[in-house]
RNA sequence: GUGGGUAUAGUUCAAUGGUGGAACGCCGGUCUGUGGCACCGGAUGGUGUGGGUUCGAGUCCCACUACCCACCCCA
C-alpha cells in the first residue's frame, strides 16, 4: 500500500471542519485590522533561506529540503531550489521584488499555507505543516518601526484566540535587542559563561559554544540557578532598543492585553531584532509553542532589499488545532435536510427538489430510491441531518412533502413553496 | 540525528509456543411509506516487512520499516 510519506499526514472529515473554521475567524479578525492576504511559492530559491533564516540555524543547516533542480535547456541554469521552511523570508522577498514599499503604506500581510521541515515526527511537528502568519512591514517613513506596531499585531493574536474561543494560553514576551546591542550582550554571555561552564548540562556546554543564547532556553532543573545568574539581555540594550520595548508593553497594558516578560525567552531565527513573543498552551505536549513571532528590522537588507523594518508572527496551525481539539472543540455543522426518495421512479423528483433547496442555499443531500425508508432514516441519523424530506408518489402528486425533525419526530407536511423557508428558518 | 515504546479486522483491543477472537462499526433480515432500541444472520484480517530458532511462531531472536512519545529544535 502506497502511504502518505513520514511527517506528512492526510486531514480528514470532521477534522478539516475545525480547520475551516479557524482559517475563517483568521480571515474575519486580520481584515478587522486590515491585513490582506499574500500568497507567496511553496519553493524558492535556496539562498532566500540561508541569507534570510541564517547559514546558522539549525533550520537552514540541517531541516530543509533541498534540492538541485537541473537545466533542461542550453538556456537554463541549474539551481538550488527549497521547499520553504517558513514564510517570513519569502513575503519580503515579494515585498522586495515587487517594490511594495514604493506606495509609502505599510504593508499589512497575512498567509496561510504548509511549510516543510525535515524534523524528527512527533506530537504537533510534521514535516509538512500549516502556518498562520502575519507581516507588517513597509519604509519607515510608514511608522513601521514604531512600537505600536508590535502591540496591534498582540493584540490582534489575542482577539483570534477570543475568536476561536481558545483559552489557557500565555503570551510571552521579550526583546533580543538590535545589530548593535545584541553582540555586546552576546559577548558579555560568553564571558560569564566561560566560567561557569564546566557546571552545566552537555548540551548547554555544546550551546555555550555555538549559540550562547540557547542556553537560556535550557530547562535542565540543576542548571537553572546558574542560568538565573547569568546577565540579562534586558541589561544590555541600547537607549533606542529599551525604550522601543517599554513603549510595547505600555500600549499593552493599556489595552488591557495580558503578557509575561520572559528575559529567557530566545528564538532560532537570525533576524528578529527587538521585540520577540511566543504564546504557549498547555495541551501541546513537548511542542509547547503555539505561534512565535517578532521584530526583523534587518531582514529587507540582509536580502539585498531597502531598508524596510518589519513585525510578524506565525501560528502553528496544526497546534492550535490540537489545542482546540484538547478542548473539545465543535467546528462540523449539522446537515440542514436529508432528501429521501421513495419508490421507483422518484429519484428524479428528489434530485429536483434538492435542485431547489440547493439555489434556496441549503445544504442537503439526497438517498436513492432503492434504499427501504428505514435505511434512508438510518443514513440521516448517521449524516446528522436535522430534517428528514421524504419524496414519494404521494408527495410528489400533492406537490407538498412530509418532512420529519429527526430529533423530536416531529413531521409535518409542507408545500414545496414553502419548503425552503421552512428548512432556513 | 539520539533514546524509549508500539505494530493483530475499518476502529479499539484480546489470544500459557499448539487450528487467530471480542466489542464497536459495516451489510442484510425480523420491519415492502417512518430512524435511534432489540433480536437473528453475514462479510472482513492470516498478525508491518524480511530472515532465524522450533515438530510447530502474533507469541522467542535478529534486521529493516512505519507510527507514537521524548531529546534536540521550532510553529
Amino acid at each position: 500500500m502506497i502511504k502518505a510519506v513520514r511527517g506528512t499526514r492526510d486531514l480528514l472529515p470532521p477534522d478539516t471542519a475545525l480547520w475551516n473554521f479557524v482559517e475563517r475567524k483568521v480571515r474575519e479578525v486580520f481584515a478587522r485590522y486590515n491585513y490582506q492576504e499574500i500568497r507567496t511559492p511553496v519553493f524558492e530559491s535556496t539562498e532566500l533561506f540561508s541569507r534570510g533564516v541564517g547559514e546558522e540555524t539549525d533550520i537552514v543547516s540541517k531541516e530543509m529540503f533541498t534540492w538541485e533542480d537541473k537545466a533542461r535547456a542550453a538556456s537554463e541554469k541549474t539551481q538550488s531550489l527549497t521547499l520553504r521552511p517558513e514564510n517570513t523570508a519569502g513575503v519580503v522577498r515579494a515585498y522586495i521584488e515587487h517594490e511594495l514599499g514604493r506606495s509609502g503604506l505599510l504593508q499589512k500581510l497575512y498567509y496561510i499555507g504548509p511549510q516543510f521541515r525535515r524534523e524528527r515526527p512527533q506530537k504537533g511537528r510534521y514535516r509538512q505543516f500549516f502556518q498562520i502568519g502575519a507581516e507588517v512591514i513597509g519604509p519607515q517613513t510608514a511608522g513601521s518601526e514604531l512600537p505600536m506596531r508590535d502591540a496591534e499585531a498582540l493584540d490582534m493574536l489575542t482577539s483570534l484566540m477570543d475568536a476561536v474561543g481558545l483559552k489557557g494560553w500565555t503570551l510571552y514576551l521579550n526583546s533580543v535587542g538590535c545589530q548593535e546591542c545584541r553582540p555586546r550582550y552576546n559577548q558579555a554571555l560568553r564571558e560569564a559563561l566561560a566560567g561557569v561552564k564546566d557546571k552545566l548540562c552537555s548540551d548547554c556546554q555544546r550551546r555555550a559554544e555555538t549559540n550562547p543564547l540557547r542556553v537560556l532556553d535550557c530547562k535542565v532543573p540543576e542548571d537553572q540557578d546558574i542560568i538565573n545568574a547569568l546577565p540579562k539581555i534586558a541589561e544590555y540594550l541600547d537607549e533606542g532598543c529599551r525604550t522601543h520595548f517599554a513603549e510595547v508593553c505600555a500600549i499593552l497594558d493599556t489595552l488591557g492585553v495580558p503578557y509575561q516578560v520572559n528575559p529567557r525567552m530566545v528564538r532560532g531565527l537570525d533576524y528578529y531584532t527587538r521585540t520577540t513573543f511566543e504564546f504557549t498552551h498547555g495541551e501541546l505536549g513537548a511542542q509547547s509553542a503555539m505561534l512565535g513571532g517578532g521584530r526583523y528590522d534587518g531582514l529587507s537588507e540582509q536580502i539585498g532589499g531597502p531598508k524596510a523594518p518589519g513585525i510578524g508572527f506565525a501560528i502553528g496551525e496544526d497546534r492550535l488545532v490540537l489545542a482546540l481539539q484538547a478542548q473539545q472543540t465543535e467546528a462540523a455543522e449539522p446537515l440542514p435536510a436529508f432528501v429521501m426518495p421513495l419508490g421507483k421512479g422518484t429519484n428524479r423528483h428528489a434530485m429536483k427538489l434538492a435542485r431547489e433547496l440547493r439555489s434556496a442555499g441549503i445544504a442537503v443531500d439526497v438517498s436513492d430510491e432503492s434504499f427501504r425508508l428505514k435505511k434512508s432514516f438510518e443514513t440521516a441519523e448517521k449524516l446528522g441531518a436535522k430534517y428528514a424530506v421524504i419524496v414519494g408518489e404521494n408527495e410528489v402528486a400533492a406537490d407538498a412533502f412530509n418532512v420529519k425533525d429527526l430529533k423530536s419526530g416531529e413531521q409535518k407536511t409542507i408545500a414545496r413553496a414553502e419548503l425552503a423557508a421552512f428548512l432556513a428558518g
